[in-house]
DNA sequence: GTACGATCGTCAACGTGGTTGTCCAAATGG
DNA sequence: CCATTTGGACAACCACGTTGACGATCGTAC
């Protein structure tokens, strides 16, 4: 096997948590800053999921990996913030179509260029090969995960 | 900024957490394997951080960036499932030292092994190198976030 | 030796994010 | 027309975190 004892496996995961870690941290800095205080890391995902068109909370639990009492009840505490609404579907009077506000569409617009900012600050500091490089290595070896965000249950249990 | 439109600053996150959160999925699959099936990811890292040597739950708590409170109940899970236990301290009454059980301690030998193999399946499949070159440029933009584990708190608020 | 402040552990109440089970209303399809 | 499926909501529960309060114990200053 011939581990190195210099790079014990176990830090691996360590140093790619914390690299998320601080990506998300800086962002929800910079949105705090940019009059969105109230909103949590799960939450950026969430509206990520939502989307410029709306869903249901069915469809909405069905793309985030969680139930769908999981994502009404989600839902409700975004609705609560102001960032969601809900409206009723005029062809199936059984969905709650869920959207965005438009204080959601500015959070999410304002994410988007935060993370590419932050992007661009690694590869300022790493070089743009780097980040590249490091980006096509975990596109390599982590297969498609990106879009189960069942982090708190997933990790806690 | 002139902002790479194939290389969105979001997905660098997203592939950060599904790197890690592969890596976590194939340790607990190796480990319920092993037996080890009722460990979830979080109980790894705080047997990590409570040791060989054994501690206390508010010096926990403090490693853990939590709570004394949450670190007593966490612990309460970990006895229970038998991983940890209590043991009175002769020198101070106050305190109640926990220590890792035979099982604990197996559980957390085996994870070291399995994290190293499997750092060793990225090494073969990306290069040494270049698992090295992540590792060095995550540890030169993530400060040391490294024993911050109050990931379901900081995740969903 | 006693009284005081600091510390450790625990209990209670609560918020957030998940789960499963149940149930009703509405759509769908034979 | 009726049976089945589907969407949403409600209830009960668990894991993990928080803050506040409270005995019990230790250390120290007097």
């Amino acid at each position: 096997m011939a581990t190195d004892p210099d790079r014990p496996g176990f830090l691996l995961p360590l140093l790619l948590l914390a690299g998320f870690r601080t990506l998300i941290d800086d962002l929800h800095a910079e949105l705090a800053r940019q009059g969105h205080p109230e909103l949590r890391p799960l939450h950026g995902f969430v509206l990520q999921a939502v989307g410029a068109d709306g869903t249901t909370a069915t469809e909405l639990g069905q793309r985030l990996g969680i139930s769908k009492q999981a994502a009404g009840k989600t839902v409700d505490r975004l609705v609560a913030l102001g960032y969601l609404e809900r409206a009723d579907d005029p062809r199936d009077a059984r969905r709650k179509l869920v959207r965005m506000t438009p204080h959601g569409l500015d959070g999410l617009r304002r994410s988007a260029i935060v993370f590419d900012q932050l992007r661009q600050r690694w590869a300022d500091a790493l070089g743009p090969d780097r980040v590249a490089a490091m980006e096509d290595d975990l596109r390599a070896v982590a297969p498609a995960n990106w879009f189960r965000l069942d982090v708190p249950g997933w990790f806690g249990g």
